[in-house]
DNA sequence: GATTAATCGAGACGGTACGTCGCGTCTTAGT
DNA sequence: ACTAAGACGCGACGTACCGTCTCGATTAATC
């Protein structure tokens, strides 16, 4: 019935699918986004250039799978005490993904990409994983009945946008003072 | 004494830095950051490579000098009838800056840039066109009463962070309704 | 005993051995030796790459198949009414094989690909279908006493040589006067 | 008047000239015509990639460069005491030039190439070095009085044809004594 | 006016990544 | 055992851009 028939030829490699995705991450992070080039990625996961161009058309794609599950993983905290607690270790676990994770330093990447490469932009949009994130806490804080007449981009927005602009801008850091205060103004309104 | 002697040899040529900032600034709208290259630029500018290399280190500098100047401009505006008149003005021409004019298309193609160049990333800190006209706007608001106790950073994050984020991780066009209800809960605080 | 016993297993495949040396003579002509790829081949008789190289270790093995018989065929001629008539039809029938046809054609690009690769070289003094021929021309001329003392390869060489290496070094086409007064030449010696 | 400007820019460098045809002929020498690629020569060479694309179309355009002027050389003689003592002078310095030396590689390298690259063949064609050495050897043995009213190629061919088929066709390595063979055979016509 | 010095356009230089192609091998399922 | 299909590691292809380096020619200020 629905049943789709086994693709002929060779499977694809599941090896090689894993040595590119590790490749790709470890020379983000030792080499920076630049640096690391379709070729370097091949040859440090061992692999036939061809087989890279096979299943990715750029780095940026190969770094989104290679981060995305990490991603979500940062920014899935249980729920905390109350919603100030909740929103500010969310804000907290944000400050630290795009500050020190490698995953969030493949999303600054993919971000600053995307703003000068059609396709990328495309990729970041599909995968919004800070978005996804972001929507859980805030339904998490609505549900004791804040923002009824709100729409969820906007809010997601006024959550994150503060943050994520200081680091993006300038490399910022935040100390928990900081995040608390962030998550205070949040819940006022 | 403290008269600076006018430098030996032939003078910089006024012609060929202006035929190098227009030739780049034509060149990104017309065909994006990463088509936009020094060689390019060099050969559009019909001037000879090393002039370029000798005024400007990367493609990143020439676009900063290049856009600027438009980019203050564009953020600059005259004071509104009241403090909500005020934001609201300045959000909207931050919204058309980013996403319509070429000096915004600059800045966002640097801000990308900074997010995996070291080098880029202080130019931007460096220049910071956007935090300098919301500091003013912000100020003029301030005047009014507000905001006493807060740094002017995180004033300028809350103000402009939620539609940048927006606009950089969607290509976010926002509708004049959207941009007042930011500027009341921006004052509402 | 001395029967060869029946291998095992499905047996080779005619339809594919045929599809192969069609593919392999149908490119040589459409498209010339440099662009007749092993890959290329397979593809165009629908057939496996594996099917090629199980059964032919280069492209210079399959085109010997393919032309070696088509060769011998072209430059096998019925005895001339007197030698000279015999020799000279002999050259007219070598020099239109190099120049027209196109087992001529894989000929020459067998002897070309002979002068940089050790084995396709072995393989062309393996079949040498052109000394063949000669050698039955000169045989038949021979009878009527000429020719005692002298070794077959050098009279060959005597024959065959001239024509040769003009065709061969500079894309001669020989007009059938050319033709029968290198045939006198050679008988008068 | 007729003088040509020079030429705008960087001259072309004589050093990673002369760096490119001393690669090319050892690599032809030491790892044969199919091995000897365009990256390999520049590598060798020290010399970027772009450099010998910018002078040189293919590995056969270099290599007839660089060997041209020693085929030349090689095949130059003094005159003989008689038209036999030259004529077979000539074939042995040609037999030795076409089995043992590195121009002599070349050629056959190149005349190979040609049967299967119409671009080659035209470039043999041009430097015709083994054809004009013949000439002068035939114009001074039939100084003497042979030969009125023959062509020119069909003498070249006559004399070096059966020579050069027979090295091409299987790696022949001629006696003194059959060359001498072939040279008064050669005169007696 | 001649000299000096830094600029200009032009373009070759040694490098290196690009994305594609063919190599010969391998691993599937199917005949 | 053989078939077609197609992924695999490998490495050359020819191109583009990098940033540097020579060229001859210009253009001022200094001698």
């Amino acid at each position: 019935m629905g049943e789709t028939s086994k693709p002929l030829g060779r499977p694809r490699s599941e090896d090689a699918r894993l040595a590119v995705l590790h490749a790709a991450d470890d020379m983000l992070v030792e080499q920076g986004y630049a640096a690391m080039t379709m070729k370097g990625i091949a040859e440090r996961a061992k692999v036939g250039r061809q087989t890279v161009y096979r299943w990715w058309s750029s780095k940026a794609e190969i770094l989104l799978e290679a981060s995305a599950a990490d991603a979500v993983r940062e920014l899935t905290l249980p729920p905390g005490a109350d919603p100030e607690a909740d929103i500010s270790a969310f804000l907290s676990a944000l400050s630290t993904f795009l500050t020190r994770s490698d995953a969030g330093l493949a999303y600054r990447a993919l971000l600053g990409e995307a703003q000068h490469d059609g396709k990328v932009a495309e990729l970041v949009r599909g995968g919004d994983v800070l978005g996804e994130a972001a929507r859980v806490v805030i339904r998490r804080a609505g549900a004791a009945g804040a923002f009824e007449g709100e729409r969820d981009d906007a809010l997601v927005a006024e959550l994150v946008g503060p943050l994520v602009f200081r680091v993006l801008s300038g490399g910022w850091d935040p100390t928990e003072g900081e995040l608390s205060a962030m998550a205070r103004r949040f819940l006022r309104r």
